[in-house]
DNA sequence: GCGCATTGGTTGACGCGACAACTGAATTGG
DNA sequence: CCAATTCAGTTGTCGCGTCAACCAATGCGC
C-alpha cells in the first residue's frame, strides 16, 4: 500500500496535459498543409531541406538518418519515393563503396522553394503568432532543457531549417 | 522576384528547430516506455486513462474519440484490440441505439495501476526534471496560447491525466 | 593476406492510422 | 407517417514506419 510513486502536481499535470495536445496537433497540422500545398510528409520537407542545405546538396544516407531522426529503413522508403518522384538521386559513394549518397535535384529545389512560403505561413499561424518576444525565448530554453534530456546527443540539434534567405533561396536565385 | 514572404528571424528559426525536434522524440520516448514496461501505446493509455475517468468508467465512442484527437476509425480499431484484451468492453447505448458505449473493465484498471507509475516517472525524467517552477508556469501559459491556434475548440483540453491519486487509484484501494 | 565481426544500406512482412464505403438508427420535412 | 438526410459506428483498403533478415563492402586481428 506504500506508494511512492512521485506524482505530477497539478501544476505539472495541467502542463502536461497541453504539451501532450501541441506534440498531437503540431505534426498533423504540419503534415496536413505540407501535404495538401506540396505533396510533401513533414518529414519529407525536412529531410529534402536538409539535403538542400548541404555542402554539394548532398549527403550520405546515415548522416541524413541521423539529422532527421529517422530510422535508415524509414530513410531508405522515403528516399526511393522522392528519388521516383525525382526530387533527389541517389548514387554510391566513391570513397566508401557501401554508402550511398543521396542529392537534391533541381526539381526537388523548385519544389522546396515553391513549398517554404507556404509551410512559414502555417507555421507563423499556428506557433509564433500566438507569442510575445519574451514567449519565444522561453519557449527557446525550455524546448532546449528538454531536449537535454530526449536527444542527450543533440543528433536533432544539427537539423537546419533554413527559413531566411538562405542557401536553397540563394540557389535558385543564381 | 518580390519576395514577400516574411521569413522566420534567426530566434524563431532556432525556437522552431528546437520545438520541432521535442514534437518529433516525445511521442517516441512515451511510446517505447509504455509499449516496453505495459504493453501499450501512449494513445491507449491516453484512452483508458479517459475511461478509467469518466462518470461510470463508461464513455461514448463518440465523446472518447473527440478528447483524444482520434478519427473515430482510429478509436473502432483500437476498441477492438483494447476489447480482445480484455482492457475494455463494449456495448448499445440504452438512449442511442446507433451509440457505443465502452468501458474499462477491472483489468483495465489494474493495468493502468501498474502502468502508471512508470510513465508518470519517465513524464518527470523527460520533462519535468529539466524544468524550473518558473518555467512550468511559463510551459503551460505557451503552450496554452500554441494551443488556442490548433485547438480552437479546445477539444483536447478536456483531456483528463490523471497523475496524482484520482479515481483510477481510488477505485483500485476502495 | 584471410577469417570474422562490423558497418551501410536495401528489401519484405507486419501493424497502425487515414480515407472511403457501408450499415443501421435517429431526425427532419412535407 | 413516410421519404430523405444526418448521425454513430464498423469494416476494408491503402500508405507509411518498424522490425528482422539480408547483401555487400570494410576493417581488424593475427
Amino acid at each position: 500500500m506504500a506508494d511512492e510513486t512521485h506524482w505530477l502536481s497539478p501544476e505539472e499535470s495541467a502542463a502536461w496535459v497541453r504539451l501532450i495536445a501541441v506534440a498531437e496537433l503540431l505534426p498533423g497540422a504540419l503534415d496536413a498543409q505540407l501535404l495538401r500545398d506540396a505533396g510533401l510528409t513533414h518529414f519529407e520537407y525536412v529531410a529534402l531541406m536538409a539535403l538542400a542545405d548541404a555542402p554539394d546538396r548532398t549527403m550520405r544516407m546515415t548522416e541524413l538518418a541521423s539529422r532527421t531522426n529517422a530510422t535508415l529503413p524509414r530513410l531508405s522508403h522515403v528516399a526511393r519515393r522522392l528519388e521516383e518522384r525525382g526530387l533527389i538521386r541517389r548514387f554510391p559513394c566513391p570513397e566508401d563503396r557501401r554508402a550511398t549518397n543521396a542529392t537534391i535535384t533541381e526539381a526537388g529545389l523548385e519544389l522546396m522553394a515553391d513549398a517554404a512560403p507556404g509551410h512559414v505561413g502555417t507555421v507563423r499561424a499556428n506557433v509564433f503568432d500566438a507569442l510575445t518576444a519574451e514567449q519565444l525565448e522561453q519557449l527557446y530554453v525550455i524546448a532546449g532543457a528538454v531536449l537535454a534530456k530526449l536527444d542527450p546527443d543533440e543528433r536533432l540539434s544539427a537539423t537546419s531549417c533554413q527559413f531566411s534567405e538562405g542557401p536553397v533561396v540563394r540557389t535558385l536565385a543564381s
